[in-house]
DNA sequence: CACTTGACCTGTCCGC
DNA sequence: TGCGGACAGGTCAAGT
């Protein structure tokens, strides 16, 4: 799914259309994308007004009037798409986007007063809209094992050690993939984060070097910045509020790069399969010392 | 607990 | 062209 960056870069498009909106209604394929209690979503959702859009690693909080919040993770392809007020003739930047939506990957649409909609599409249908009670979102497992934001002040090196120390057995990889270490970290950044720092990704948590543990500390907060200045990566699925894609994999070093030279030193990138996913490194600048890999796939 | 794998879905791409 | 299998950006539950 979209990453840190990518949820961010839709938060700061919702954050910019739906504040004062009022729910009209909801259409959805519920329960699948949309496991919510009719009656709950009547009395909590519908007539709600949105004040704030939050976020908290990679889910989306959408706040409301009511003692109700709605929650959405996107997952590997959700999207949230907003279209504007056409009626009104306003000439909404992405109205090129009428009649494309919905599309036969839409599993809910919410439509507002003001005749303005906004769409969540999810090809694999892995994402969902959820109503939480606002006074007990903190309450919530997930949120209490999250690890802290890269991009906050909580996430020092200090921290990112004492909780690496819970994963030491495990690939480095994997460890920054686990939610409850670093939030908002996936696929992509883990393997691009990696490269920066020039660590092997199936090199064994507790043998990489502090040094090296340093530079991955600065890597993840500094790719995730100059991802969500590209508006993020667009692999597939990957689109913003208002449509559009992030051009951020045009800067990536190794991600989807495989046999291609390494931006560094021009050795060509592999694709290997660490803690269960594809993974992309440079051979050359991130070694692995015999007997210091993780005996998994 | 720490760790790994498989499941959840649909779509696409690749090799036969 | 059709078909089977692998794979795709994320989390969970369940197994060891």
């Amino acid at each position: 799914m979209p990453e840190l960056p990518e949820v961010e870069t839709i938060r700061l498009g919702l954050q910019r259309h739906l504040p004062g909106l009022i729910v009209k209604s909801v259409s959805s394929d519920a329960p699948k994308s949309f496991p919510n209690d009719p009656e709950l979503v009547r009395q909590f959702l519908i007539g709600a007004t949105i004040t704030k859009i939050d976020r908290r690693a990679k889910v989306l909080l959408f706040e409301l009037n009511t003692d109700y919040s709605l929650s959405v993770h996107l997952k590997m392809t959700g999207q949230l798409v907003f279209i504007g007020r056409e009626r009104w003739g306003g000439g909404h930047p992405n109205d090129s986007l009428l009649g494309e939506l919905p599309d036969r990957s839409t599993r809910a649409t919410m439509h507002f007063t003001d005749e303005s909609t906004l769409f969540f599409n999810d090809q694999r249908k892995f994402g969902w809209m959820r109503l939480v009670p606002t006074a007990e979102i903190s309450e919530i497992d997930f949120f209490r094992k999250v690890g802290p934001e890269p991009l906050g002040t909580e996430f020092s090196l200090a921290a990112f050690r004492k909780a690496l120390a819970r994963r030491k057995n495990t690939s480095i990889k994997a460890a920054i993939l686990d939610q409850t270490i670093v939030a908002g970290v996936g696929n992509i950044y883990a393997d691009e984060s990696l490269h920066i720092a020039g660590i092997h990704p199936a090199m064994r948590t507790g043998d990489v070097p502090l040094k090296k543990i340093k530079l991955l500390h600065a890597a993840i907060p500094d790719v995730m910045r100059l991802s969500l200045a590209h508006g993020g990566s667009s692999d597939k699925n990957y689109v913003d509020a208002d449509g559009n894609k992030g051009s951020y994999l045009k800067f990536a070093r190794v991600f989807r790069r495989e046999g291609q030279p390494c931006p560094d030193c021009g050795a060509i990138i592999e694709k290997i399969r660490v803690a269960g996913r594809g993974t992309h490194y440079c051979p050359a600048c991130q070694k692995l010392p015999r007997a210091k890999k993780v005996n998994h796939t």
